[in-house]
Formats: C-alpha cells, sequence, structure tokens
DNA sequence: AAATATTTATCGTTTTTCGATAAATATAGT
DNA sequence: ACTATATTTATCGAAAAACGATAAATATTT
C-alpha cells in the first residue's frame, strides 16, 4: 500500500496548498488530489518539483506501508 | 532529479528482470524502462508491487536527487 | 557458438495526469 | 452570523504516458 505524506511535510514547512501550487507548477486542485491519496501516479518531474519546493526526500512525500506486517 | 534505483535493489535481492517481471506483473521490457530512468512516471499500484516483490521501500527504488547541492 | 538475459523499438489501447473551471465545503477572522 | 480565505470535490477535454504484446537488437554468460 502506497501512502500519501505530502500533507506531513507541508506542515513541517508551514506551507499552504496555494504557495506550493504557485512554486510545483501544478494547480491547486490536482495538488489536493495528489495529497489527499487521490491520485494513481505521479510523473517524475512533478516529484522533483515537489521535493525541490519542500526541499526533501521522496521518502517524506510517498511511502510504502506492507500490509503483511501490519 | 529523479533517480531509480531499482537495478542496486535487484542486485541486493539477487532478482532478475525475469523473476521479477513475474511477481510484479509488469513486462520484461516496461520494467527494463523504468529500471534504466527512460520512464516518465509510475502507477502507485507498480510502485507498490515493486516494493512488495523486493521487500524494500520506496526510497530504495526512487531518489530525489537535488540539482542545487550535488 | 549457443543459450540466456537485457535493452530498445513500435503499435495500439487504456489509463491517468493535468489544466481549466466551477461549485461545494471547511476553516479562520471580524 | 458574516466574510474572506483555504481546501476539497467534481466535470470536461486534451495531452501524456503506462502498459501489454511483440519483435529485433544487443549484451552476457556458459
Amino acid at each position: 500500500m502506497i501512502r500519501i505524506n505530502l500533507d506531513v511535510m507541508m506542515a513541517k514547512r508551514k506551507m499552504s496548498l496555494n504557495q506550493l501550487s504557485q512554486e510545483v507548477g501544478l494547480t491547486l486542485a490536482n495538488l489536493s488530489i495528489l495529497k489527499n491519496n487521490k491520485a494513481k501516479a505521479i510523473r517524475f518531474t512533478t516529484l522533483d518539483a515537489i521535493c525541490r519546493a519542500l526541499d526533501c526526500r521522496v521518502e517524506d512525500i510517498i511511502e510504502y506501508v506492507d500490509e503483511r506486517k501490519e
């Protein structure tokens, strides 16, 4: 199971959706979808832009949760 | 910049493309493309299947390299 | 040399992103 | 309660890309 932790990282950076959408170049609507785990895929260009904007790593945004263990 | 380290993880697990494609349910060709950083996006279902098959985390597969620092 | 593994390419279909936009809902401030 | 702001949700359409199927080229190993 893949979990999106974009909300956590945004909170750590005190960044709003509005700010992030400006920096990343994604619309508010689409960022919101990603943030709430509604997206089914992601382009590497988008992931790159998010990591850059939040100055974080991939694992801060996307997490694999092994459901065999949990 | 997003870097794919699938090859490293496969080596650690001594797993061939053939094996991995069986377990993940992707064709050899498409896995090869992903492994060699030719893919431009990834579905979370695919990422999930890869992490499960290799028993690893997202960051073992996908890495953000900050080009401002390197 | 032969078998095996991997890479690269092309075609067609399906899926999904993503922008644009609008409306609904939630949150915070006065 | 009202208002402004922020976020979520939804729909439409276009563009991008995954992905399967397949085949051929290349590399690797035995």
